[in-house]
DNA sequence: AATATAGTTGCATTATATGCATCAAATTTG
DNA sequence: CAAATTTGATGCATATAATGCAACTATATT
């Protein structure tokens, strides 16, 4: 498989200055992707011209630029699944009080593709575009446990209860399924508790996973289990929801367009 | 300025592909940028390998990749006026009820960088990465007012009370100079009106503009006055904490770091 | 003001992207 | 259900476009 060069580069060239809080300077980006600065230039240049970086004047510093949160609505605006989950995140947060959100596999990560906020000062916030690891979030585990992928090779330690033995991930994806949801108990983030629970399509495939976080001080042993029924009920009336529509789609595409 | 054809090609085809709900077929992509289909499957294979582009294998056509949700997460978390704004947009929601947002100047149109919804049913929704003309949205003029750009060549009418004419559009700004706030009253959607006021910097330069939006029948004349008074009583509150800020930001900057 | 560092641009070279043709796969049609 | 047609992928020779170098300009540092 050929990829072209330049193009290549260019998109290196982005992953680089998203990574970079600073940005990147030409000389930087140069040998970042071990090309000449001339070329680097060029590149940059291409990038900004569309929109795609942006050059500060002062600094002489690259940033990215708005051309990829337009972009980035586009693909969020049409995603089938996201706009039916939108009026669930919602009332999952209002029964429950926390943040409510959703998420998709993305790259081997979970891909958090929507999000409502809860009211409370003290609150989780995922923003949408959040990449995190499938094997120590609520959501991640779902996804893991129902997509039926790879474990991934190292279980990278984030807080003292991650998961990072393949052996204890099994058993715990085990328990996924059985349970038919996920828990992250302060898995990722300290002080942090999430639930989550799969979405299915019309083919019974997991689409995404939904669910909710929180602070300990609220997701306490005490009302988990009323949590857990909440995130539950909401998944299973999104999967049927997505059942019907993706039906109603199915029709409307085998009906062939005039033309 | 030498642009890299390949890299711009790349470019141009995310462009394409977030402009077309279907996405786009090898061949489209060939015929839209004029090269021959061999280029145009290993500039969108190219595109897939780097997360940017996605292809359905059913329908053998290609999409936006999450790759650009992540892109566009990172460049917004980094905004500075958007991590300052985001507890006044809160509070101007709850005090107006409406939902608020807060843009900035984007390639001559107005982006919308960040928002929060108001919980009524009836209500209007301005996505995060939205791209608006500036002649009609309040935000848009907004800029188009204090920021001192060009008025666009040609103003497009999207409804009846939309601004076409440049001698219109410029008595409009300068009543916006002069009062401190724009108002969009159905020139852009049929039933909503919207108010905003600009964000300045410790430049006084202005370097966003922020507003609500809502449907007329809440947003009526009888209660406009108390509603502007919101916005901008919030814009002069965001304005100051921005110079803030920033002066702060101004000092750690200047001061060099090690090595 | 002088020096050093960083970014841009012109130009010749070479590597790379391109188009064509072929092949494979999938979709449509008879 | 097979034949035909459309669509996408890949190998290869050619030509073009991207590259690196070097010279130059602009900015930053001393």
């Amino acid at each position: 498989m050929a990829e072209i060069q330049s193009l290549a580069r260019g998109l290196k060239i982005l992953a680089l200055l998203a990574d970079s809080p600073e940005g990147g300077s030409v000389t930087e980006v140069a040998e970042a992707l071990g090309v000449d600065k001339g070329s680097a230039s060029r590149l940059v240049a291409t990038l900004v011209k569309y929109g795609f970086a942006e050059k500060d004047p002062l600094s002489r510093r690259f940033t990215l630029g708005p051309q990829v949160v337009t972009l980035s609505r586009s693909l969020l605006t049409r995603m089938p699944l996201r706009d039916v989950a939108k009026p669930y995140l919602r009332e999952l947060m209002r029964s429950t009080g926390e943040c409510a959100h959703i998420g998709i596999l993305s790259q081997n990560k979970v891909l958090y593709i929507d999000q409502v906020e809860s009211p409370a000062s003290l609150r989780v916030n995922a923003e949408v575009g959040f990449l995190a690891p499938l094997h120590c979030t609520a959501l991640g585990k779902v996804l893991l446990a129902f997509a039926r992928i790879p474990l991934p090779d190292s279980l990278e330690r984030f807080t003292e209860s991650t998961l990072v033995t393949k052996e204890a991930m099994r058993r715990e994806l085990e328990k996924v399924r059985q349970q038919g949801y996920a828990v992250d108990d302060e898995e990722f983030d300290i002080g942090v508790r999430c639930v989550a629970a799969p979405v299915f399509d019309f083919r019974n495939k997991v689409i995404g996973s939904i669910g909710i976080s929180g602070p300990l001080s609220r997701m306490t042993s005490a009302n988990m289990d009323s949590l857990i029924e909440q995130v539950l009920l909401t998944s299973r009336r999104l999967s049927e929801k997505m059942k019907f529509s993706q039906e109603q789609d199915h029709g409307i595409i085998s009906k062939k367009d005039e033309e």
